[in-house]
DNA sequence: GTACCTGCAAATGTTTTGCAGTACG
DNA sequence: CGTACTGCAAAACATTTGCAGGTAC
């Protein structure tokens, strides 16, 4: 499941590889969906994954999207979150930032990523606590911006506060 | 929105007040339907919450199961988690229990609950750190369940390991 | 008595699937 | 060249909504 080939190369080298280690074909959809997806670090749906690749290329159809998006997911290179919009999102900053949580501020619905070793520390504790390994986690938190309100950049503004895990 | 109203009271008791306080009608339908969701612990989804409300009372539909579900999670009496199901499920504890995580066992599904204080105080350090305040937490585990598998409590059984949280 | 509520069924929105044609390796 | 892949359109689901009739207060 979570066998990625290389752990230095790009998440986009890293589907090629899984791709071709499979002996799946690397047609040009699959090529452009892909590029698509690892093109910049925000989060985004499957439509618009779709929309995003068609203005490069017009020759993608939904089905394939879906079909590619499970692949990615599979292959342990991209993860499918569910911040309470009306469909899933997928991050595409996952495999190299696989243990980063979920800021959702309430004012603006922005998503923010974070990382705590902390937190990782004693996440891992109670799992273990509880008989457990720990394998995935998955941390979200609603917040309100109020410094940033305060400071003026976050009120419901379309501008780009996403941004990437600290460490 | 999370106005729920004397803190006390069992969840049931205040989904009544809170339709009450804001000129809600009573029905028969609403009663069946919110006695069923807090009658247990366990998550449920909204089709199985229609199926045990049905063995009770024949009078239910599945859009009023819906107008329902969404009332309770506006009044900050139910959360919906996503837990990887093909649905999402709903949590009964989550009025008494706001903070508590949940387990999901890779080996057999199980859902289980924790809570751990020392994660409360730090995610709340990390979200300040960030600038935030704090209003809502979903934190997931995925794990596998080592210890109980050698117990031979978990392995894929129907097995009622769903808990309580801690504290 | 009259809003408000319910059930029904149709609408909506998302994701999946069957199949005939296309193209990668 | 053969087989896996794609696009299309229909199907499969989950959830929401409009409306006519029913019911709590």
């Amino acid at each position: 499941m979570t066998n990625s080939p290389a752990p230095s190369l790009t998440p986009q080298a890293r589907a090629y590889e899984t791709m071709r280690t499979q002996g799946l074909r690397l047609t040009s959809q699959r090529k452009t969906i892909t590029e698509v997806a690892f093109g910049n670090r925000e989060h985004f749906s499957a439509e618009s994954l779709l929309a995003r690749s068609r203005r490069r290329n017009a020759k993608v159809s939904r089905a394939t999207v879906y079909r590619t998006l499970s692949f990615l997911v599979r292959a342990g290179l991209l993860r499918q979150v569910d911040l309470g919009q009306s469909s899933p999102l997928y991050d595409p900053n996952f495999a190299d930032h696989p243990r980063h949580g979920h800021f959702v501020c309430v004012d603006c619905r922005k998503i923010i990523e974070f990382h705590d070793h902390c937190l990782d520390v004693r996440e891992s504790i109670v799992t273990k606590d509880h008989g457990f390994s720990p394998r995935r986690v998955n941390l979200q938190i609603e917040a309100s911006c109020d410094a940033l309100r305060e400071k003026g950049t976050c009120p419901r503004s379309a501008r780009a506060n996403q941004s990437h895990p600290k460490k």
